[in-house]
DNA sequence: TCTTCCTTGAAAGTTACTTTCAATATAGTT
DNA sequence: AACTATATTGAAAGTAACTTTCAAGGAAGA
């Protein structure tokens, strides 16, 4: 999977002609291995456990470029940072505002509701956020 | 109404032993006569004709204080700025990327869809938000 | 190898708050 | 009305999380 991700983007690197780096290579590979979200001064502290010189800066910017070529998605649970996580499968968040933790759902029958409603509006979805804020099962027992 | 809120809001700062003043007279007053979605400057723009010595830390805290009451939701539409606006019935909203208008939905299938999904993962629903991205009717034909 | 253009990291800049602080204003008590 | 304790105000300083700038260094096609 991941050495499929490294050719896409050494595919979009070469289509619009920019070039691979070192940098590129280990915090995309890295960000490729995170099954989580992730903010970018936590991926910068894996990256510098490979190398050390790479800054907050080049993280950054490595990021922005995998949200571009489609790779990444941004996010925002409310917490002023943005996490990032890897691509994939369309789904909405539960967020529980005591640990912390992130649960991904995804629901057809909402999302056809929404289809509707925006439909009714005369309203062309480009995309949608639905976070719910709450404990997880774990936080309820205070 | 706003006489309501206004009477709900001196209730408030009497049960927390807070002052009543000119400026959050002012100010919460300007605010209730806003229908729509208000940023803080806007809002510092409207209270100035009224009061022209009043400040932005002075609507800022003032904003802040309705919400601790109830009397306001603060909404993050992703360009980075809150918005504010009068408490009411539950909703959520679309946002045209174009011209930025904001268009509010209610759908009891959808919420109760989330409460659904919600309890299937032992998650305790505290807040939401629902928000479509996307071209309004006026927007679409470019 | 040459040369052009891209990339990098440090530092500076930006935005939208958020906090601090000294002066001033409430409001309950004489 | 005067007194007093506490809250409020506005200007200025501080913060957080990016975002941009820029000079030095690094790809990669010729
Ligand atoms: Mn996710
Ligand atoms: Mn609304
Ligand atoms: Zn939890
Ligand atoms: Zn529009």
């Amino acid at each position: 999977m991941a050495l499929n991700l490294m050719e896409t983007l050494k595919g979009y690197l070469k289509e619009k002609g920019l070039k691979q780096t070192r940098q590129r290579e280990v915090i995309a590979s890295t960000f490729f291995k995170t099954d989580k979200h992730i903010g970018i001064e936590e991926l910068l502290e894996k990256v510098k456990n490979i190398e050390p010189s790479i800054g907050y800066v080049t993280v950054y910017r490595t990021l922005l470029l995998l949200k571009e070529c489609g790779l990444a998605h941004q996010r925002n649970f409310g917490d002023g940072q943005s996490l990032f996580e890897n691509a994939g499968e369309h789904h909405d968040h539960m967020i529980c505002i005591k640990c912390g933790k992130i649960v991904e759902f995804e629901d057809d029958r909402i999302e056809a509701l929404q289809e509707e409603v925006a439909k009714n509006y005369h309203f062309k979805i480009v995309s949608h956020r639905h976070e719910i804020y709450g404990a997880c099962s774990f936080c309820q027992t205070e």
